[in-house]
DNA sequence: TGCATTCTAATGACTGGTCTATATATTCAA
DNA sequence: TTGAATATATAGACCAGTCATTAGAATGCA
């Protein structure tokens, strides 16, 4: 990376940090300088249609970084079983680690924005097709049929987003590990011992 | 009602919407006295406390309309089931009607405002467990055991509001309707069934 | 009943501050 | 010397919140 554009890389990381914590609205591009220590101009500089495009960056960014945990988490697991137990427990420890004020990095912004930017949405949508279709690979290939593995990771992506939630806002990893073991129990081992 | 208070419930109202679709920060207090007719002074008159009162408040309100749905579906349906399919067929509609811009009244603002104010975060807690409840209740109706159905209704729960979550961002009903049937196999008829 | 008084609920102009974004000037590196 | 990068200043809108004032109901009294 070039020192030119680490500034670029500092304001990118400070926004995805604060706006995954605080809401896309609530953080101030001041916040964002302060926290990256990037000077005021190169905000402009770097995204030249402003605050928008700095969170539509950040959703891709943040969306991006979540894809590749799921696709190694897939190399490093041999079942659906296994996969989903890893992840809910990686998504406990990381929200617990963080006195329950971190959630989903990109879920906040993407409420906060569907309905006024269809940027920042589409960013979102793509982002979630990704997280699904690591989740069909890893449904395919424990046997399941291609338009089930679909809508089961439709099911899947839902209850761990929604346990999440749940986690952060009763204050306790309760919620994701229900989830997680009743979601492996709908999906044990393989699709062959359904 | 007496006609004194008529701007208090104006202005709760008007909050709930707009907190709904563009999130609590991005809602100015005079986005909400301008949609709901009030004169500035009545808003700080009814919430002393300010727009986090106002937050708190709208949470609370929202969230006992949704408990309140909830409850009649219960008494309308005789099985999970059944109950399931019918609540997020109502999700469904009311999401399409909107075009996608309005998702669960409560979630923006809980996520957005989780780490920052406690008020409104346990104003959430309690209407999540509010919403549990009434989950519990239809499971145990159909024969699920006291701690099975607990952990069932946190499963239901993560899995809507994960499915409403989708949903709006893909702006398609698909997400819920697979939710529903999914959540339907994992929760057929009656326990005794399974 | 009719009028004066009291008191509280209700109000809207106003404040200090912060927001994003722009415009211009300067620095720095190739 | 040229263009990318950074710094500064500020515009213009909007923000939440305050407070002196007003409207109107309740009360006391004749």
């Amino acid at each position: 990376m070039s020192a030119a554009s680490r500034h670029r890389l500092n304001i990118l990381k400070s926004a995805i940090r604060l706006f995954r914590r605080y809401g896309y609205a609530a953080t101030g591009l001041n916040d964002i300088l302060k926290s990256s220590q990037a000077p005021k101009g190169s905000l402009y500089h770097y995204f030249p249609n402003g605050k928008e495009e700095l969170g539509a960056e950040a959703v891709r960014a943040a969306g991006k970084t979540v894809t590749k945990t799921l696709e190694e988490l897939m190399a490093d697991t041999s079942s659906t079983d296994e996969f989903l137990k890893r992840y809910c427990e990686l998504l406990a420890y990381w929200i617990e680690n963080s006195n329950f004020q971190d959630g989903c990095p990109i879920t906040t912004t993407l409420l906060e924005m569907s309905a006024t930017s269809p940027t920042i949405s589409q960013a979102g949508a793509e982002a979630f097709n990704d997280w699904r279709t690591v989740l069909k690979a890893v449904l395919t290939r424990d046997g399941w049929p291609a338009e089930t593995a679909r809508q089961h990771a439709d099911f899947i992506l839902a209850s761990i987003q929604g346990a999440i939630l749940l986690s952060r806002i009763d204050c306790s990893t309760a919620p994701l590990i229900t989830v997680s073991n009743l979601t492996s129990q709908t999906h044990p081992g393989s699709f062959r011992n359904v």
